[in-house]
DNA sequence: ATTATCTATAGATCTATAGATAATGC
DNA sequence: ATTATCTATAGATCTATAGATAATGC
């Protein structure tokens, strides 16, 4: 109804951004990087296409942006905990409760292997930091020796595995899949 | 150099058909559903994109067949051995030596669960499926008490994650994931 | 006669740039 | 003066339909 006119602003540049920026997590999680346009997300925050260009300048650039927000989203719920298994089943257990930060996730990463997605690098150094960083916890907390003679690494990579398919099949089962259990599940079969 | 002219058939038919769903295939896979034109994939098999639809009446329709190609060739990677656990495992290790396989599975299961995506449908019941055989397979291997308490069907929703999620993380590490060997440590975990 | 292809085209989009104009903040 | 937006538009695509024409197979 009450179309804003050329110059109005009702909110602030850097609300706006944020507006923007969440817009787009929305859509690229619900519609993939390519089959969600500018002008839709613009049009979701009430600005025109060319509009958006001014905050964002060019769409690579805001899914750069995105990606860093949901990173630290993602952060932020770790809280002030340490790194621990523990604390990885909690966030499986809390993604039950956020389907667009899951389904951003899920679609994005697979997105980023295709042919010059410009999300590429960022997933692959995510997973090396990721691969990284839980080899050291799973070795903190289980040691170097682990059951049926795996490395802490391997672990590492198991436990990503496991949290990444058990989002695909979450998401494709219309949330049936009870991914907090059987993540525990695999918990339990590390630690015996 | 040779542009055929109209009407001019250097191919039978159906082999046409055949070349037409490879090509889907390959460019899905390399740059998913939506990012895919039937422009490109027409040119790949020298065609006109509108020659490529006389073939297939839509793109929708296409992927539905592609679809539908690429799990009869997964079938037939069985060949006629009877499901079982290490049959798994080497599917897991054969995989590694077909990256477009892997690439198109991975791209078109995530793009699925984005808005109004033609093969929803097709992955959300090959999932219940799979859960479905692969718990039985898992009981009759292994019982139904197994380590940590699980329950086949846990299992067998946990042996599908690990092989989803490991060809991402293959995929995002430029093959540097070994694939095969995590998911023989998955198999040692849940056997004991 | 039917089938395989092509050219032509409609009708939607899409991203990005240029340039105008109104509001904001010094 | 700078910033936030808009309108206008260029230049690419994209899918799908219509209609023409040449080759195939009865």
């Amino acid at each position: 109804m009450t179309q804003a006119r050329t110059g109005r602003r009702t909110t602030r540049p850097e609300e706006r951004r944020q507006d923007i920026l969440e817009a787009a997590l929305t859509l690229f999680a619900e519609r993939g990087y390519r089959g969600a346009s500018l002008a839709t997300i613009a049009e979701k925050v009430g600005l025109t296409q060319q509009g958006l260009l001014h905050y964002f300048p060019s769409k690579e650039r805001l899914l750069a942006e995105v990606l860093r927000l949901r990173d630290e989203r993602d952060m932020a719920t770790l809280g002030s905990a340490r790194p621990s298994l523990d604390a990885l089943a909690r966030i499986v257990a809390l993604n039950e409760e956020r389907r667009g930060m899951v389904q951003s996730y899920t679609v994005l990463s697979a997105d980023s292997v295709t042919e010059g997605h410009p999300a590429r690098e960022f997933f692959t150094e995510r997973y090396e930091r990721l691969r990284r960083d839980l080899t050291a916890v799973v070795e903190a907390e289980l040691g170097t020796e682990l059951r049926a003679g795996l490395t802490p690494e391997t672990a590492a990579t198991l436990l990503i595995a496991v949290m990444d398919g058990l989002q695909l099949q979450w998401l494709l089962s219309d949330e049936g899949v009870d991914m907090a259990g059987v993540f525990e599940g695999m918990l339990g079969l590390l630690r015996g």
